[in-house]
DNA sequence: GCATTAGGATAGAGCCACTATCCAAGCCCT
DNA sequence: AGGGCTTGGATAGTGGCTCTATCCTAATGC
């Protein structure tokens, strides 16, 4: 298939489809000559890839190129994995510097749950984080992050378990991205509704 | 004291000040002449406030305006407190358009965690994303509903326990976007680092 | 034979939060 | 009283990002 309907199956528009091969998300398809290029349904599967990754998940263009090579390198699904993390986690965590060595309390609440040892991106945006709200004055007690740590061990446990390993890399990257991110709104908007309930609760006790 | 000392003061440069100014999130100074104005206490408080929800929380200009336009029109605390979550819960949400009755599987949570009965924009907000879900074929068990949102209760919970409300209706807004912001992070960031315990752990089983 | 289309290159749009430049009016200091 | 400096207001420009529109030439297809 030729460009026009390549956008045409994938919804993307044309012009489109032209930046993000100018960008290097797309591999460019097989010239024909000068001015016709062949697309394959390879090409229709990586653009929504690609087109789900900044309309769904909200990634730039950057986030979604490191992503795209590290599959097309042939990395380890963990790995893999372990970048989208960091992306999708990239997404609302204001900059936060990372440099000190700090607390480290994310450690100890590894060691709590028995988690797997093994220092990751995750384990560094919470040390980060944490430290951010240390220098906010934001109380965090070891019962808060006890509580917290608990409900996420039990939120992930069944959220994983409810992920099948697809087949190709394009759909592993795919579910993932989304399913994280949907996931952690789905989270997000649970604890603002439970938050609310709290206040309601809390203001009605107060007046 | 005048623009330049506000400025030292509350280390946000003078020319910003002037866009604030002109976007209307700061009230005028009292006008010496045509052209010194002198600027009070409020103005440093009401200065950083501004500049947290931006640079912390994260809000837009237009965010902004609407909570402080709240704030002093001397709208209930409650309310405030509603409006505050709704635009820290919008950041990430990308614009579900919310529309439809569908199922409104919020609904049967409330009831299930025995949260007060009244509909809220999380509520809202929380059947656009559940619907969302369903759209994108990513499957919601009761089951998870229920996990995750047992566990929610339980942060909120600790986490509004933890709160106690101050003084000023300023001081309010600030304690209430960045808690719910850096909770949230937080959640979040906990949340990241269960998943990828739980997936490690998994592919060692599967390898 | 000739309008139509492809693909590549390049420039422009639109958004947002600033930031820089001007300018006249006014202050302080000598 | 004169002159340099600051103030506040208006206006325009910047920079990052993701597109989107316009041109152009080569090729297609009827």
């Amino acid at each position: 298939m030729q460009l026009k309907e390549l956008s045409e199956q994938s919804g993307v528009s044309a012009a489109s489809i032209k930046y993000y091969l100018r960008e290097g998300l797309l591999p460019a398809g097989d010239a024909i000559n000068a001015t016709r290029a062949r697309y394959s349904a390879r090409h229709v599967e990586r653009l929504e890839l690609i087109h789900a990754l900044r309309r769904i998940v909200g990634l730039n263009i950057e986030q979604i190129r490191g992503i795209l090579k590290m599959a097309d390198d042939g990395a380890p699904r963990l790995d893999l994995l372990a970048a989208v993390q960091r992306v999708v986690l990239e997404l609302d965590s204001v900059a936060t510097a990372d440099g000190g060595v700090g607390t480290r309390a994310a450690d100890a609440v590894v060691r709590l749950r028995g988690w797997p040892d093994s220092p990751s991106d995750a384990r560094n945006a919470l040390n980060a984080h944490l430290e951010l709200m240390e220098s906010l004055n934001i109380p965090v007690s070891g019962e808060l992050l006890d509580t917290y740590s608990k409900a996420m061990d039990d939120v992930a446990g069944v959220d994983i378990a409810a992920t099948t390993a697809p087949d190709s890399v394009d759909e592993l990257i795919l579910t993932a991205a989304v399913g994280m991110h949907v996931h952690s709104q789905l989270v997000l908007k649970l604890l603002a509704l439970a938050q609310a309930s709290h206040a309601i609760r809390r203001y009605e006790r107060d007046a």
